[in-house]
DNA sequence: AATCTGTCTATTGTGGATAAAAGACAAATA
DNA sequence: TATTTGTCTTTTATCCACAATAGACAGATT
């Protein structure tokens, strides 16, 4: 197999939503729009959908026969694509399974285990690499640093610095700059879950990063942008492999995330900067309970 | 060709100058210590000096017969990897070429134009993406986003929160570590290149990473460490191909590293801070002057 | 007893092949 | 005239093969 065909089965399933939505479907320039693929892909979407009699296809007459029934949909299993599974993978054995720093990581081994070939395995290893959890020993094997206590500090020291530079630039955002916007949604969004914490504390975790994202935008520096992947990625995964008072936990993140979005409101420096301060040092303290 | 057999070419090279200095050559895996190869590279060495008629080799006598000769030597083409060739071709092109922002960059055309296969192009791509340079588009091209002034003015903005921190982070180590040895070697540096400067000046780039490194490890922080590959290549490549006023350039920058260094090992954080601040302010600017 | 060598196996680095996906262009259509 | 479609070409994602290199182990040597 050269390449699985990944991106046909997602956005068949995504073209599955749209057309139970209507009776007869757009252009392929507008679907491929709609569902971010080409022409191509769109093409062959439809050509499937005529197979299995969801349409009738004939130039730019695409009429719906009939609603898309659970049946019709790929399995999730088939739509993720090789990066997402090899990152699972990898992550799970990392930071859930017992792996001890200065572990020797190997590309065939690792690629065997995750039925995939080398290639795949070796660029993940690269794009991964940035997060300074492994390290390349040329002509030989990766090792593993390990998700330890130093990496955490190191981790946050970093996070703190350029989370504060963020901060002071958020208050210095004029009023008709759209994150204040997207602002007040995720401020609506904590309240919501607030009042209803203890069914809706798991939603914490995708809030949580959509607003420290938000924040570190306001840098507008690329680099600071980009440290965001790191945080998120530790943190995510985090949040899924412990979850000791993690209704508690988010409790007081979601209140101190309130107390810190009212003093960027404010536009006062200072006051955004100590409310940052005291949520990142929380944050910090989570962080480093985990690790043993 | 599956792999180009350049890490035995350079540690043939580098084990020539060994065996200039002595008449008989010490055991395979001291060998291999010493070139930083394996024993199998270093067998596959002796193996062709034998050829060669530079040493008998039986066993543990591996005896001298002659020096070695200019043309005993490979060309130093044919010893750099082939990731350090990729990257010079590439910076080439968009440094030094007419680049624009927004240009695509097609791995295919790429591995071409260089010569080689895709898989190392684009294993090239992907490690080179963290500077920032370059982003992807999944299923498609890469977009170059350009050395631009914004490019510039965020990674300074990075390197100057990260150097004042470790520069703050340096005053306060113990005398004994390491690092002020090695800041002293480095201000001797400074001064026997200033003494003739008309000459040396051109020492100057390799004298400055060298410095900076040396400050940004003092933070023990990977993401700061890291980082400084960033500012690294940016500035090296920048040295190459920007040699207006070089001369008058450098000895300024050699000038602030003196005070800078002085006020580093004052212990004086304020001082270090103050020097810190304004060698970069006129790092920056430099900087700032060769875009367009 | 410790180290070294001979031999053998396993893994990495790199080019090449191929299906999936993107994209270009002209003819068709509204 | 502006889109849309049909057709065709190019590029990317992925697997595989193979030489270079690393590394393991037992027997030889000091």
């Amino acid at each position: 197999m050269a390449k699985q065909n990944t991106v046909f089965k997602d956005a068949y399933n995504r073209c599955l939503k749209v057309l139970a939505e209507t009776s007869s479907l757009p252009s392929e320039p507008e679907l491929g729009q709609v569902l971010g693929v080409s022409r191509t892909t769109v093409r062959a979407i439809l050509g499937r959908f005529e197979e299995a009699k969801l349409i009738t296809w004939d130039k730019r007459k695409k009429i719906v026969l009939r609603q898309p029934r659970p049946d019709d949909y790929f399995p999730t299993e088939e739509t993720d694509s090789l990066a997402e599974i090899i990152e699972r993978s990898f992550m799970r054995r990392i930071l859930a399974g017992g792996a001890e720093p200065g572990m020797q990581i190997n590309e065939l081994e690792l690629a065997r285990e995750i039925g995939t070939g080398t290639t795949s395995v070796r660029e993940f290893l690269i794009r991964f690499s940035r997060f300074g959890l492994i390290e390349k020993r040329p002509n030989s094997h990766w090792i593993l640093k390990g998700f330890t206590r130093e990496f955490a500090l190191e981790l946050t020291e970093v996070r703190e610095m350029f989370e504060l530079r963020s901060a002071a630039s958020f208050v210095a955002l004029p009023d008709s700059h759209s994150a204040w916007q997207e602002l007040s949604r995720i401020e609506a969004l904590h309240h919501e879950i607030l009042a209803d914490i203890d069914n809706r504390y798991k939603e914490f975790s995708e809030l949580d990063e959509r607003f420290h994202l938000l924040v570190h935008k306001s840098s507008s520096n690329r680099f600071i942008v980009d440290f965001y992947d790191i945080i998120s990625i530790v943190f995510h995964y985090h949040y899924q492999w412990n979850k000791t008072n993690a209704r508690q936990r988010n409790a007081r993140a979601l209140e101190e995330h309130l107390a810190y979005i009212e003093a960027l409101r404010s536009h006062d420096a200072k006051r955004a900067e100590e409310a940052c301060r005291r949520h990142l040092r929380s944050a910090r303290e989570t962080l480093l309970q985990s690790i043993p």
